[in-house]
DNA sequence: GTGTCAAATCGAAAAGCGTCAATTTGAAAA
DNA sequence: TTTTCAAATTGACGCTTTTCGATTTGACAC
């Protein structure tokens, strides 16, 4: 599928620990660009950067407004996110491993 | 929090659309290493690699057996980390973000 | 216009990641 | 003990990611 392709782009950008604190921070509520930066020790390059990779995996939207750009959680991608994390850690009847022969027990014990 | 670094972890393990796959795959139960390579076109090598990351990450378990090993998921840090997914996508009294005046929106619309 | 300021983009350096073939380890079979 | 086989480790190779300073863009103020 390509839903593993799809989330493994959200997934990374998770991955690094400054983009999970900025989901965090925005799960408040909007922010602008400036008031991130202020909480971290990074270049504003750097910065927008991290904003870049987190909007295109589409966990963040961005909103400009005159010169400032305010960022927030896009909540139907968290949904989703969670969803498929729920997906890929429970049993299921469609599961990729039911498609051959693995998950049957035959090569257990012996 | 070092939770961030911590969960950072996991989801760089997540990040990667194979290893996600991986995941998938032992949803269902216990498999051997072996019957995890059959399903994919990579080397011996490479999935000890990724079975390595996913383990120190806390996702996955080995057990050995004789010259086999078996994988399977630790639900106990799959519970964790949708926990913390959850965490950091909610508003909560102990935000970040509250820590100083961000998130007030003193910033908004001027 | 000109200057100013927020944010994005560019280019480069350093570190990290995914992959492989080859080798090593360690347990079971002969 | 020697062979065999599953899995882990090693070392090398490109590719990607993180980070920065410098530059560019685009909106507002003068």
């Amino acid at each position: 599928m390509e839903d593993y392709l799809k989330y493994a782009k959200v997934f990374k950008a998770l991955g690094d620990p400054k983009r999970a604190m900025i989901v965090d921070m925005l799960s408040c509520g909007e922010l602008c660009a400036c008031m991130i930066l202020e909480k971290f020790e990074m270049s504003q390059s750097t910065l927008s950067h991290h904003m870049k990779i987190l909007c295109e995996c589409g966990l963040v939207k961005g909103r400009e407004h005159g010169k400032w750009t305010y960022y927030s959680l896009d909540l139907d991608t968290v949904k989703r996110v969670k969803q498929f994390l729920c997906d890929i850690t429970s049993p299921k009847e469609n599961c990729i491993c039911k498609n051959e022969d693995c998950c049957k027990g035959n090569d257990k014990n012996e």
